[in-house]
DNA sequence: GTTCGACGATAACATTTGTTATCAAATGCA
DNA sequence: TGCATTTGATAACAAATGTTATCGTCGAAC
């Protein structure tokens, strides 16, 4: 009894929406996976994995900002950023259990819910075998690894100021959002010299 | 009677050994796959792929040397290179149908097999229903995705003198067969800088 | 053998980017 | 409200890296 009213309480959660919307599987299974996801409500600058780590548990954000970082001599390197609808982990951790390279951290209050990784392990065996939804994970699969090269391109072909004019275009909720210092470690740079570029495209 | 003959001599090719190794397939599959491979010797500096054409071949490297690189106001720069064992093709082109973002060419004289989308595509599409092979596909998928990232990070985490000494340590063939300036670019530096670089590390 | 082009080293100078320090404004929290 | 912390701007200086030009060597093509 009480489990289901737990599963009707997720049921009715957006984040839900969104993944059956993605993933078109039927109710059934659907009822079946919920029970998997936990939700979680936690503030600014909380911690989900360290780097060291191992990753045990999959993210899926209904509200908030998460941020994926590593330190280098006490330097603050940003390498993603994710917003609602995003799923994280440090997916090389999670997929050959050896020690995260990064720190994966909340940087606004917000409404996660999690998977653990044998039930998201369970869950993709059994759906790798419908071709439909087999097709749609090698797409994102491919998708993720063609979103790491764009960015890594735009690094050795841009300079750090066209680089910050490129996020202005594709991606403003970033900008509005984000503390600069934090854009700057994106971005590969000071946030000095993020200071100085944003004065420079005033003029 | 010529097919057969032809299958056979492909068969000896130490290519595919290799290939055979990673990936046990029944001999009977082989010998249709083996039909779909085209033997290629080509000289050093020949474009197997124009940045801006689509993709429609995929290149395994016996003997040899292969280079992705493109064009930034005149500038040349390396995403990668490949060596004996290797697979190479403008992936992103050659899985979606558009305009490749690379030009890929041979930097030696080399020994290549190349096998037409088509062909890969339901040689893929056979496979892929085979459970081990498919396991093998999602982790070579995933290998590819990791080494990107690796690459990126030392972008971002290591001086070009770091990148540098990374290279002599971890893939040392590459300095004693690749023209400098080509690991120059593919550091994201000038050959000018390579230059300091190295002479500062002798003292 | 001669010539031409590719490759690599080096120097002088220019530009970009980082470092450190200081201050002002905004924000969260008691 | 008021204080502490975070965030962002700016200046002065230092270090890293690019640009351009010159020169020497080596190997391939004629």
């Amino acid at each position: 009894m009480q489990s289901k009213a737990f599963c009707n309480n997720f049921t009715n959660a957006p984040m839900f929406e969104h993944l059956k919307n993605k993933f078109p599987i039927e109710d059934q299974k659907w009822e079946r996976y919920i029970n998997c996801f936990n939700k979680l409500e936690v503030p600014s600058k909380t911690v989900l994995l360290n780097e060291g780590e191992i990753s045990e548990r999959i993210f899926f954000i209904e509200k908030g900002c998460v941020r994926c970082w590593f330190n280098r001599d006490g330097k603050d390197l940003t390498l993603q950023f994710f917003l609602e609808g995003g799923m994280v982990a440090s997916i090389e951790s999670f997929r050959k259990k050896i020690p995260s390279p990064v720190t994966i951290e909340t940087i606004e209050p917000s409404v996660l819910w999690y998977v653990d990784k044998k039930d998201m392990d369970s869950i993709l065996t059994e759906l790798i075998e419908i071709p439909e939804i087999r097709e749609k994970f090698i797409d994102i699969l491919f998708e993720r690894t063609f979103d790491y090269m764009k960015h890594f391109v735009s690094f050795i072909k841009d300079s750090p100021e066209q680089r910050y004019q490129n996020i202005l275009k594709e991606k403003p909720q970033l900008i509005q959002r984000i503390p600069q210092h934090y854009i700057a470690s994106y971005l590969g740079i000071t946030s000095v010299h993020l200071s100085r570029i944003k004065n420079k495209m005033l003029k």
